[in-house]
DNA sequence: CTATCAATTATCCAACCGCATAATAAGGCT
DNA sequence: AGCCTTATTATGCGGTTGGATAATTGATAG
């Protein structure tokens, strides 16, 4: 006697790979890690759960594969906004900035996740790795930019400098995440542009030139 | 016939509920919040776990009670400094941000606390609550600390640079707990100082003035 | 010294977890 | 068309989970 079975077609093995791992993020977006069971991503991705280990050797493994996906997107997204960039330093800088402060980097799931995985990343060292390297690439690039203004500064200033604006960019990120009826529409970018500006010492407000700047104190 | 029962001793209602609050924030620090099992938490107060739920609704009223004993704690140890502080505002000012980004406060598990209930906080309305409350007493206090500042600044200047300042504090803060090893000591209360006066537009490096200040691009 | 009652332990339970394995059907190849 | 590979489903297993309840102990008051 054969039972009912559900049909199903056959996909290319990278179209079911995103899949899980869209039904991962997906699932601790909205319920944390703990929700994310095998039976749970399975039933998002239409799939059944045994399949799960077909395409990764454990659940720990598509965990890991989700966590590098979703860091991969976030950095792609903050630099794809260079590609279109104007020429002038000051402008890169602050189109980066405000790319960062925006949606989709700011988005109330994106801190879930990147906390959710934070945990791992603490026992696991291969989620470890994935973290400081994406973590140092971002920075990176915005030392480079940086390096690019007008002006010369030392090695040891450059550094110095990159951490202070990430850390200022970071800070008003997760805010952003955290408590988004906190703030208004445009205020998180315009308070980052000014931050960052005043730790540099460059104006990044360009067109809109404030009467009321950050630093003022008299 | 009478098997051998543990022997045990009845502690006060608050020393009980202590011990299983340090239980969970020791297990999450760790473990991440799935190693904090209602089992693994009364083993390591020295109980039966059937006691957890003697002195907790459930063990989601536990987790709750452990988030906000933890915020509780974190504000207080930044606040604490405040008391035997000098009467210069700017020291004042000086020696929170110093407090801030120093031990007890950076801290390896403090990072993996934060982000294990990050998770909770984003769908559970009384967690939620805790944090916003929390988070608001710290920006206040740093607020009126720059307030206190020589110079006049207005009611909305006042909440920008307290929500810069903070976003400062915390990417940095982020930044140290998670990379330890890729900051000198003294490095991250340094970087933190430079930045938030270059964003108040004051000196707070005080005696050791740098020779080659932050915001310096020439 | 004993009765009382709350604090604590011990035990049980249904649900769920990740994982392993067997059965089956889909789609490409010849 | 028929076969063959393998992607996919279906089923079962041992272990763990949070929660509920019953049994027993320690402190305390009279």
């Amino acid at each position: 006697m054969s039972v009912d079975r559900k049909p199903y077609h056959r996909a290319d093995e990278d179209t079911r790979r995103q899949a899980l791992i869209a039904a991962t993020l997906a699932l601790v977006a909205e319920g944390g890690a703990q929700a994310a069971t095998v039976r749970a991503i399975a039933q998002k991705a239409g799939v059944t759960a045994g399949l799960i280990r077909h395409y990764f050797q454990s659940k720990d493994h598509l965990m890991a594969a989700a966590y590098a996906h979703l860091m991969h997107r976030m950095t792609a997204d903050s630099a794809a906004v260079l590609r279109t960039a104007p020429h002038d330093p000051r402008a890169r800088l602050a189109a980066f900035v405000t790319a960062a402060l925006s949606p989709p980097v700011v988005d109330g799931e994106a801190l879930v996740l990147w906390a959710a995985f934070m945990q791992e990343t603490h026992r696991d060292p291969a989620m470890r790795h994935t973290h400081s390297q994406t973590y140092l690439a971002f920075r990176d690039q915005l030392q480079s930019l940086i390096a690019d203004l007008p002006g010369h500064r030392s090695a040891q200033d450059l550094r110095r400098l990159a951490i202070a604006c990430n850390a200022v960019i970071d800070g008003l990120w997760m805010e952003g995440c955290a408590l988004p009826e906190a703030f208004a529409m445009g205020e998180l970018v315009d308070l980052g542009l000014r931050a960052v500006g005043a730790i540099l010492g460059v104006d990044l407000l360009g067109q809109s030139a404030w009467n009321t700047p950050l630093s003022m104190n008299a």
